[in-house]
DNA sequence: TATTACTCCTATTGAAAAACTAGGTAATTA
DNA sequence: TAATTACCTAGTTTTTCAATAGGAGTAATA
């Protein structure tokens, strides 16, 4: 019941370029270099997110990656999935042949906790995130 | 963001030994048959359910496992938190040298995940597992 | 009292997945 | 053309998971 690192890495590469989304094109080694994340490993981890349109690249110079939207229309839930693939809690079973108890437990208790995974996730948007981080950043100063 | 086998055999089994809770102690080996669980695998589940004082035992002949209180009082939770260990999404911090982004993301994130998760666990019982599954059959009949 | 049927304990193996490394190719700009 | 970036694919290491194995302790029963 973890979530990857690699999920991790994405939020914080996501978080990061939600705060820097008026820069213009990122390139990978200036977010690599901020988040303490190895270059190529975040290589893969954005290579997948702009597979997934959540990114737009350019290559060569004065090249990078920036959000394909406003951070208000990303969810936690869009990000993880991409890198974590399906949130269910147990693979999918064949269905026949499986006991009462056994499918019981399937309906009532994991596709529940998926749905519960599912709408926390899906409730918090970048934007709230990086708001969050801001009135933070005001209460830090209040004290 | 899955759960392991070994968490969903402890739940298979604490169903299974919720459904005959009446007929004294139970031997794992009969579980196991019914379940479908390797014998020593599921050894290993019951120790750590019967440690957590989940379960009773008695050894020899006759002995068994059974269940220490009634199913209404068992959770998922309860169960799951078992086998799986603490279910935070990601792992302690040390909380100091941390960016202010990661603490965003711990704090509204990945607490919040957890603090849904629990929730949802916590609020299935064996016994509505075991009730449920005599409504289902009910169902079926009605058709 | 010997045997049998259980739980209990600990170590090891095998396989798979996760995390990361490495070495290139292709596109773009200066 | 040289530098800088994304892109692609393969390999390596580490960790975790699932399962197996072999026995020791304990209580009923024949």
């Amino acid at each position: 019941m973890k979530i990857s690192t690699r999920g991790k890495y994405a939020l914080r590469f996501m978080f990061y370029m939600a705060e820097h989304g008026k820069d213009g094109f990122i390139a990978l080694k200036d977010a690599s270099d901020y988040e303490n994340i190895s270059l190529k490993y975040l290589e893969q981890i954005a290579a997948l997110l702009s597979k997934a349109g959540l990114l737009v690249s350019v290559r060569g110079p004065q090249g990078g990656y920036k959000l394909s939207k406003s951070p208000d229309r990303y969810t936690a839930l869009d990000i993880i999935r991409v890198t974590e693939g399906d949130l269910s809690p147990v693979a999918e079973t064949a269905g026949d042949g499986e006991k009462e108890s056994d499918r019981i437990i399937n309906e009532v208790l994991w596709k529940g906790l998926k749905t519960a995974v599912d709408d926390f996730l899906g409730s918090v948007t970048l934007e709230d995130l990086v708001n969050r981080s801001k009135t933070m950043e005001d209460f830090v100063y209040m004290i």
